[in-house]
DNA sequence: CTGAAAGCGCTAACAA
DNA sequence: TTGTTAGCGCTTTCAG
């Protein structure tokens, strides 16, 4: 087998507690039986087992993020600021992707719990932000990461309503009244709250029509959808005049409503504005670079990260709800330069 | 503290020994027994420490991946084929990045061996791909992935060569013999392979001319660094003349070499054809949709953890050295439609 | 400051 | 079929 604290020991001449302590309490052991102990580790090039370290009595160093989908931008970004946390504080990151199925939540959060993973960061799925309930029932630290927490516990978000009445108040800047919003259930209050924060906009602005902020469904945030969406909007313009000024739920979603728009001699930004959301990288690659709703993906990832480490090592933690503020940055889907 | 099995015992009315065997080996055990044992773990919500389980002799059920950046599609992709196979196998997947750093790619590997995964698979720097034969040495499975292995270890790689070439064939017969290759250092053997197959296909074809193919060195892959080797192209026109074809390492190089050259009024794909490499969903996305040569970046995922799974859990497990074949996807930037 | 020994939660013989 | 027990590699008292 793998060579063991024994082995050490042995070495070095000295007892396993000394190796023990050297690794755990170096200060409590005479510099030069440390050094002793030190080289033998590096000559046997001996790695401390940590299941065993846990099983003794020592915390994990490792802390686990349950999130949708680790091939989605934004999730790959908040995956990075975690990581680089994690990283630094040498903590390893396991991770794991629900594909925002409930069922494959729960089971990941099991699985981590079982790994005795010191902390776990949750981007829940549509409805499943109480799963933590019983990660923190095992006393495993744990914060709720892209969803508004309450007050027994750590959250990172982003105000979505704001992020709503911003678009809102830069399309009505731009003279676009007649509004939409395409979103999906799946991204649950995500989409929702942003949604209201477009109608009390809408509404505070005194300029509201009769039919209010349209909202086009769609089951997935992608590209395809918002090409589909596009298409339903276009189709309805029987009954209900083709909007001017669009909010996807984020960006794919945008990319997909303006080829749809384009390729049916709709043009964008003269005919209709649209607006992403977060901010990826793509909205400035695009033929027609998107406006968007930034939101700081990477700060998201760092700061959960780092609140959860808080709430691992600090005995006098406090919870806290940070609630970043998202941030509108203009291009030519709304206006030409 | 958590609830134990011996918690679960007492409650069963059995010993530990059984609540292990309906555990480890359910066929064993009663099955009057080994019901009411698993009632009494429900009932207690019993959840197993893998720690105490592998000091107990177990294997450990979780897997570590080891690559660049996971914010980089590239490898996001890859992360997310592995993930399905960890996930379906019940297996948990830890996550290091080492931003292609040899001293954070050797800490990784330890970080990852203190944790006893029983399986890594390993994205190596441009100079790291040794570092597996320790891992080895102690007796954990690994495979190179994006990398070609020798004869005793698995890997999972594309063939660069064969890449370099189907890109310089599809250039020559549009006509292109003045070439240049855009790449880097630090993704190692990658960039220089496709740059002999560049090389040999245009040898082969009898039409090289005295200045064979042009190489410009980018120090990463970055949209950025493409723009950058664009105006360095540019810029020595006066000594050489424009390259009409050009291949980059990746498809970020593409982006970035298409808008410099476009931003100083040299025509893609009219005054030149640009390659790109990866074929991540961007290429299509872009104003001009890039060729590039798609590398089946989950499938690379799903074949390495699926190599590392059966090196892992079979006896006969012989090593396979899997090459994929790249290949060419035709768009825009090297030919109008 | 160092050594000896108990015990962490579990598995795997071995007995019964 | 089930119970008993000896470790697994380490940490952590507690003596020395």
């Amino acid at each position: 087998m793998a060579v063991t604290i024994e082995d050490v020991a042995r070495r070095a001449g000295v007892s396993r507690g000394t190796v023990s302590n050297v690794l755990n309490r170096p200060e409590v052991v005479l510099e030069a039986t440390r050094t002793r102990v030190l080289e033998a580790m590096h000559e046997l090039d001996f790695i401390a087992s940590q299941p065993a370290r846990m099983l003794g009595g020592l915390r994990s160093r490792s802390i686990g993020l349950v999130m949708h989908d680790v091939g989605h931008p934004f999730f790959a970004e908040i995956a990075r600021g975690v990581e680089d946390v994690a990283t630094r504080e040498n903590y390893v990151l396991t991770l794991t992707s629900t594909r925002d199925d409930d069922e494959r939540q729960r089971a990941s959060l099991r699985l981590l719990l079982a790994q005795q993973v010191s902390g776990i960061l949750l981007i829940p799925t549509a409805s499943g932000a109480d799963d933590l309930r019983q990660v923190r029932e095992r006393g495993v630290a744990a914060v709720l990461l892209d969803h508004e927490g309450g007050a027994n516990e750590c959250s990172v978000a982003v105000d979505d309503v704001r992020g709503g009445i911003a678009a809102t108040q830069h399309l009505l800047s731009l003279g676009h009244h007649r509004l939409a919003f395409v979103g999906g259930p799946r991204r649950g209050q995500r989409h929702s709250d942003r949604l209201n924060g477009m109608r009390s906009a809408l509404a505070a602005s005194g300029k509201q029509r009769r039919p209010a902020v349209q909202a086009v469904t769609v089951p997935a945030d992608t590209i395809a959808c918002g090409e589909e969406a596009a298409r339903t909007l276009l189709s309805n313009r029987a009954t209900r005049r083709l909007p001017t000024g669009i909010l996807c739920g984020n960006d794919l979603l945008a990319v997909g409503m303006i080829r749809g728009l384009t390729s049916s001699g709709v043009s964008v930004p003269d005919d209709v504005a649209v607006v992403g959301y977060d901010d990826i990288e793509l909205t400035t690659l695009v033929g027609t670079p998107i406006t968007s709703i930034r939101q700081p993906m990477y700060e998201m990832g760092r700061t959960a990260a780092e609140l959860l480490l808080s709430e691992i090592h600090e005995e006098t933690h406090t919870h806290r709800n940070v609630r970043f503020v998202p941030e509108l940055i203009v291009r030519e889907s709304t206006a030409r330069p």
